[in-house]
RNA sequence: GGUCCCAUAGUUCAAUGGAUAGAACGGCGGUUUCCUAAACCGUAAAUCCAGGUUCGAUUCCUGGUGGGACUACCA
């Protein structure tokens, strides 16, 4: 209907005024709620033509279309807005149509599919995942979705930090005061048992360096000199150097935490299809990084660390080796990127990475590109905001992280509270019930981190928790199962839904609404895939839902007389529950059938 | 010091350069013999400051103020 009345602006710019304007350039928009009217064209750019009145040059047009559209069916002008009216009978149609397709993506999809890597999760195998993690995997994984729906060629991978300096410090810690200690002898879950290792290592450290301070030490020489450090780096290059008994605490220490890990993203309900390990890749890099550095692309310094140097792309210069010959973070990096392009041979690669590394991303595609990997400009980092607790932000070392499976049980367990208060579900199994509180406890959890633009920063408030009302996931859910219920009333009653009956179905002010709202799905998706935001999505669902909600209080589905319009309130409700169904699985998140 | 990001009701979030800045939570006040009240309705409450571009600026540009990130032989 837009392109129709931007053709016919057009038409009409020539016809009454004799100018040619680009249809492209034609702004049509919906009106807003607060006006009568479906569609709204902002006419002050047709000025320069009319060379009158914004609402003389309005009314022109307005009179223009209705005689030459017959699907207008009036218009009115507020200063330089013509809201058009579009008759019912033009959005029972359109209903029909959009009830009939059966793929909601049809138009979501790209004419040239591409093949996509998208590297999401991307944890440590020091310390347990926490809610920047799960806003992390929310994002990652909803992405792909999307993606994909869109006709994307889409593989969801993780790089696992399993070696490194940081790793080493757990385990060295674990040696020096773990006797022994394991997921089994604790009871506590792999990483999480890890976890408390790396929390040792970081308390003796700290001690240990403002011991040195105090004995006049500076800065920079207390922090490289302190022994727990010393140790860790002598760990690190005995792994490097495949060391039996390093090796064998890493691999069994590792191994714990990939059993926590394991059990907290089948939680989430996020996987991958192709899982890098550090350990693995670190090596591949070093070896690019040895042969760039022969090529003279990169540099060594007389204490025989390896540079590149990158000031002539407007960066500083970046370590890649030290000077004890051991790999650094990026290091991997290049070698990870490199193995992924052989593997896939990827036209782009997606980094869902914390926006705290910007300029890690900018250093690693300028390195590739120095080295000669045109490919390098397909990688982008998709980078996000900060979780942050109202007194800043979350930080291992102080013990001020929201834990990822602490925050995931307590949801469920909300969940299982208000449900408890409302009392609506006591008919129904335990087992039942325990996938429904997961459901719900997750949508809530889930929605909350997806709703929020992934570029802002974004707070937590442990003391208020998170909502399960109003905006929220629960919300929706509750709308979703609201119409489930209908449905199988109506099944109960012998009531079939029929859509050969649309067509003669005269629609309300709300139902129009409704319509309006399902037609976008398709641009939603679409905008949601080029911008790479799942938050347009949520705020799709939330607007969908409220607009149902009201529909549902002031409007009688199954009590409604007349079978014409109680068979359109049905389809449309029907519709409705699938394209809530479908836009919340793009994000990742579940829907219950009842609540 | 340098680079980058952010700034909207008490709080958490919205708003392709468009109309009277939209929600939610919290506050106050209502709605249940009727398909699920995790709902619905009403009410008070906000664009950090100063310029500029524009018919029109929360949005774009410049400067300032305030907050954050990065700038490690950490990852």
């Amino acid at each position: 209907m837009e392109n129709i009345l931007r053709k016919k602006i057009a038409e009409a710019v020539k016809v009454l005024y004799n100018g040619a304007i680009d249809e492209a350039q034609i702004q049509i928009q919906e009106t807003r709620k607060e006006f009568t009217g479906d569609f709204t064209f902002v006419v002050f750019p047709l000025m320069r033509f009319s060379k009158n009145t914004p609402e003389k040059t309005a009314d022109d047009i307005g009179k223009y279309l209705t005689a030459n559209l017959s699907e207008i069916e009036g218009y009115n002008v507020i200063k330089g807005f013509l809201n058009i009216s579009i008759g019912g009978k033009w959005w029972t149609d359109l209903f029909s149509a959009f009830y009939n397709s059966e793929d909601l993506f049809a138009d979501c999809r790209v004419k040239n599919p591409e093949v996509i890597l998208v590297e999401y999760s991307s944890p440590n195998t020091n310390k347990p995942l926490h809610l920047g993690h799960i806003r992390n995997n929310l994002l990652g994984f909803s992405i792909f979705r999307i993606l994909e729906s869109c006709g994307h060629k889409v593989i969801k991978t993780n790089i696992v930090n399993d070696r490194g300096i940081h790793i080493c410090k757990s385990k060295l810690a674990w040696v020096k005061f773990g006797n022994g200690e394991t997921p089994e002898t604790s009871g506590m879950k792999g990483d999480h048992l890890v976890g408390k290792y790396y929390v040792m290592f970081e308390t003796a450290y700290k001690a240990e360096v403002e011991n040195l301070l105090k004995k006049g030490y500076d800065d920079e020489t207390a922090r490289l000199s302190a022994p727990m450090m010393v140790e860790a780096r002598e760990m690190l290059v005995k792994w490097e150097a495949g060391d039996e008994e390093v090796v064998r605490i890493w691999k069994m220490m590792n191994s714990w935490v990939y059993e926590g890990f394991e059990e907290t993203y089948r939680l989430l309900g996020v996987d991958f299809d192709k899982i890098y390990y550090e350990s693995e890749t670190w090596k591949d890099g070093k070896e690019q990084v040895l042969k760039a550095l022969e090529k003279n692309i990169l540099f060594r310094k007389e204490d025989g660390s390896v540079w590149a140097d990158l000031t002539g792309e407007g960066l500083d210069q970046k370590v890649l080796l030290r000077s004890d010959g051991t790999a650094v973070y990026i290091t991997q990096d290049i070698g990870t990127a490199i193995a992924r392009q052989n593997d896939y041979h990827f036209s782009k690669c997606l980094y869902v990475v914390g926006n705290e590394q910007n300029y890690h991303f900018q250093v690693l595609k300028a390195i590739l590109k120095k080295m000669g990997y045109e490919w390098s400009d397909g990688l982008i980092h998709f980078s996000y905001g900060m979780v942050e607790l109202p007194e800043g932000r979350m930080k291992s070392r102080e013990g001020t992280v929201v834990d990822a499976d602490d925050i995931i049980r307590e949801m469920i367990a909300t969940a299982r509270e208000l449900s408890a208060e409302l009392g609506k579900l006591e008919a129904i199994p335990d087992e039942d019930k325990d996938e429904i509180f997961r459901k719900i406890g997750l949508g809530a959890l889930k929605y909350f981190i997806l709703k929020v633009d992934p570029k802002k920063n974004m707070t937590f408030n442990p003391a208020e928790s998170i909502d399960f009302n109003g905006n929220t996931g629960p919300f929706i859910q509750y709308t979703y199962a609201r119409i489930k219920s209908v449905m199988r009333k109506a099944r109960s009653l012998g009531i079939e839904g029929d859509s050969s009956l649309l067509g003669s179905a005269i629609p309300c002010a709300k139902e129009v609404g409704l319509i309006k709202l399902l037609r976008k799905f398709a641009a939603v998706v679409t905008e949601a895939s080029e911008t790479l935001n799942p938050s347009l999505i949520a705020n799709y669902c939330y607007d969908l839902a409220r607009e149902f909600n009201q529909y549902y209080h002031d409007y009688s589905i199954l009590g409604e007389k007349d079978p014409v319009t109680r068979n359109f309130r049905l389809l449309l409700s029907g519709k409705t529950s699938v394209v809530l169904y479908t836009a919340m699985w793009l994000l990742g998140i579940e829907m219950p059938e009842r609540m």
